[in-house]
DNA sequence: GCCTCTGGATTTTTT
DNA sequence: ATCCAGAGGC
């Protein structure tokens, strides 16, 4: 037991001993977070005595997950693979495997990602006749999921005093729902939603695993929505051995439901619950950490946590402007040479951070250009791509035959002559029958089935494709996973139909990884190792596969650099519009999250940071002129070196394109300086009355309008959020007929 | 049923 | 600038 205290920090060894009753560790960035958690996980199992079989440990992410493993691995060896240690959603689908069918669950669900979501809720407002132009299937999407994070069912929407869009998100919520279940499918919210009804219907379900459980952890806690809080208040209430862990600073999945309520109500929540608060900051140095307390500190309502730390000053905080996007990226490409030149810095310690993907383009042309290794996190997903979708869509088909939507989508791929019209026939007979569109296409080669309505010319497609699903399916039950997925591959001709089309080479590639990431599951017993394979493949992200010791430069989102750290860090696009961005601007709410998502960008630096903006910059094919952003000023001067460009070379003639200093340098010798600012954009003729729709408040009506300068101050009173009040150039507004 | 064109939108995306 | 979905033509 020595050694498991050892080494820890007065605040730390508190959060490791604290292990009686509700405790709330508000871990600030670089503070030895997971290693509180891990200690504490072993302190628990060696000091304490308890069964690693009865604690739970939930995280976000498979990487957590596994880094959490491997590090609890070191320390209490005998644990390993004992603990309940996983994303929520992995914990939540084996829970729902396991003990679902009492809700009718059925184990052998497949579960739908965003995509098949979207695909399934368009299906459901074709059937209910809606109109996708007016009622954005994604906003629709989106509805639903925030209904469904925070346990709104659709009957909510049917109560007195609901809008006419809030009728429509219930009903086609209702009929989402109704296909999900006769697809045998859960959407990734159902995952968590399910096991929340699992347990409240059915007590003694409930009652099992709070007896097992006698320490639930929860890990990144200020990310949680409400259905995962209500869970693991549900699996301790017995023990009341609940351990979050987490940082309302670095809070920034509020648009994937998550909720700072968690964090803010917890002591209430939990009377009696234990504070600790972990501020001694491991990672940083103090010019890094002070850059960073004064971005995250004009944020109001914070908890009181502040950063500190043993480590050097170092060096100041670079801020630097460049023209443009272009010279922004030679920048950095020619920053780095000089770091891996002529500092102790490899390409590996460094990473470019950036607010949105688009900004990667002109990054990875400069990286090229210059020859220099990098890797990009994300730009397509593996997982997204066509062709392993395609591919993952028949794999679920062969577990789950009722699978509609992953159906639909591969019945003519390869092209077999199966459109949108015998689709549609198809889809309504099966309809009217009450079946799946496999049994219909099954009832084709049955000779006493009723038959669809489909012209003779169109069946014979349709008779093959079933007959094929069907030796599939059966092969599925008896053949190994990687024998299983060649015989489909052959079945369908997929390389052929691959190579005749566009990048056929490198689509066939990423198939063939696809196989190899098969191969992991060839040792499972056949049916067993499909549904495992689908498993995984439906919970990973691409985060999972980073790599650490590679020798390239990170391009990486401020999102998803979230829980790393480097030694180097870039932020570009350090302006105004892009970081804050600007539809974040007229919600302060989400400008608070733009604050912090800042501050997680600061914070992942261990000992440069450079800040670094561009003057001008192309977005969505035209180019603008931005301010510095705003989090600049809040970085005093004292711990920064400023660069600012050097005096104007050949080809910056153009005065409206020049940065401010030269600008002024321009003006102040009495040359014309054209205002670089765009035009006034046009704005929505607008009076109150209107109605109009907000790509994120859905529909509203406009209660007044008050002209200001060359923009104008909108109250829309929402159906779905209530009274707003919008900047009408921020604000995508879409005027809809009265 | 397949191909081509156009219009619209384009933050972030742990699972 | 680009990507995608839906519409319309062959």
């Amino acid at each position: 037991m020595q050694d498991i205290l050892t080494g820890l920090n007065p605040a730390q060894k508190q959060a490791v001993e604290a292990v009686e009753g509700p405790v709330l560790i508000l871990a600030g960035p670089g503070s030895g977070k997971t290693r509180v958690i891990t200690h504490r996980i072993a302190y628990l199992i060696k000091v304490v005595g308890i069964n690693p079989h009865r604690i739970m440990a939930v995280t976000f992410t498979n990487k957590a997950a596994r880094e959490m493993e491997t590090r609890l691995n070191l320390l209490a060896p005998s644990a390993a693979g004992r603990l309940t240690m996983g994303t929520f959603h992995a914990i939540c689908a084996r829970i729902l495997r396991q003990d679902g069918l009492p809700l009718g669950v059925p184990a052998d669900f497949v579960i739908y990602d965003d995509d098949d979501q979207q695909s399934l809720i368009k299906q459901a407002m074709a059937e209910l006749e809606l109109d996708p132009k007016r009622y954005p299937p994604a906003s629709i999407r989106n509805a639903i999921s925030q209904a469904k994070s925070q346990l709104v069912l659709p009957a909510y929407y049917f109560e007195k005093g609901r809008s006419y869009f809030e009728e429509v998100v219930g009903r086609v919520y209702e009929l989402y729902e109704k296909r999900l279940k006769q697809n045998k499918a859960l959407d990734f919210d159902d995952l968590l939603l399910k096991v929340v009804q699992l347990f409240k219907q059915h007590p003694e379900v409930l009652s099992r695993y709070q007896e097992r459980y006698l320490h639930v952890m929860v890990d990144e806690f200020q990310d949680t929505n409400l259905v995962q809080y209500e869970l693991v208040k549900m699996l301790s209430a017995k023990y009341k051995n609940i351990c979050v862990v987490g940082d309302p600073d670095q809070s920034i999945y509020s648009w994937r439901s998550a909720d700072l309520r968690n964090v803010f109500n917890f002591e209430t929540d939990n009377p009696g619950a234990k504070v600790i608060l972990l501020e001694q900051n491991y990672r940083s140095t103090k010019n890094i950490l002070e850059a960073a307390s004064c971005v995250i500190a004009p944020n109001s309502g914070r908890k009181p946590i502040s950063l500190w730390t043993e480590n050097e000053s170092g060096q100041p905080i670079a801020v630097v402007e460049t023209f443009n996007e272009q010279e922004e990226a030679q920048f950095v490409v020619s920053e780095i040479e000089k770091l891996t030149r002529y500092e102790k810095f490899s390409p590996g310690d460094i990473a470019i951070l950036y607010r949105t993907n688009a900004q990667s383009r002109a990054l990875e042309e400069a990286f090229i250009r210059y020859g220099m290794p990098y890797r990009l996190v994300s730009g397509t997903r593996f997982y997204q791509r066509r062709e392993v979708k395609d591919i993952v869509a028949y794999l679920r088909l062969l577990q789950n035959p009722h699978d509609s939507v992953s159906l639909q989508r591969v019945i003519n791929i390869p092209t077999r002559g199966i459109g949108a019209k015998t689709l549609s026939d198809l889809g309504q007979f099966a309809r009217e029958q009450d079946i799946s569109l496999y049994e219909s296409l099954i009832n084709l080669s049955d000779e006493n089935a009723p038959k669809p309505p489909i012209p003779s010319r169109g069946l014979k497609p349709l008779t093959d494709f079933g007959l094929l699903l069907k030796s599939l399916i059966t092969d599925a039950q008896n053949l190994p996973l990687l024998n299983l997925l060649d015989r489909l591959l052959e079945g369908i001709n997929y390389r052929e139909f691959l190579f005749a089309s566009e990048d056929g080479e490198e689509r066939w590639d990423n198939i063939l990884e696809l196989r190899t990431v098969a191969q992991q599951y060839q040792e499972i017993a056949p049916p067993e190792g499909l549904s495992a394979f689908l498993e995984s493949v439906a919970l990973v992200s691409d985060l999972d596969s980073l790599e650490e010791g590679v020798s390239a430069v990170t391009l990486i989102t401020l999102h998803q650099a979230k829980g790393l750290e480097y030694p180097v860090v870039f932020m570009v696009g350090m302006e105004e519009g892009v970081l804050p961005h600007s539809r974040s601007f007229d919600d302060p709410a989400q400008m608070q999250e733009e604050r912090r998502l800042c501050y997680v960008g600061v914070t992942r630096a261990r000992k440069r940071l450079y800040l670094v903006r561009a003057f001008r910059r192309s977005l969505m094919g035209q180019s603008n002129v931005n301010e510095p952003s705003r989090y600049l000023k809040d970085i005093p001067q004292s711990i920064t070196k400023g660069r600012e460009k050097q005096p104007p070379p050949g080809q910056y003639t153009a005065a409206s394109a020049a940065s401010p200093v030269i600008k002024q340098h321009l003006q102040s010798a009495g040359m014309p300086v054209k205002s670089a600012s765009p035009p006034a954009p046009k704005l929505l003729e607008l009076e109150a009355g209107d109605k109009v729709l907000h790509p994120q408040f859905g529909e509203g009506i406009v209660t007044s309008i008050n002209r200001v300068k060359n923009d104008a101050e909108v109250m829309i009173s929402f159906h779905s959020v209530g009274m707003k009040r919008l900047m009408l150039s921020f604000a995508r507004l879409t005027k809809l007929e009265n």
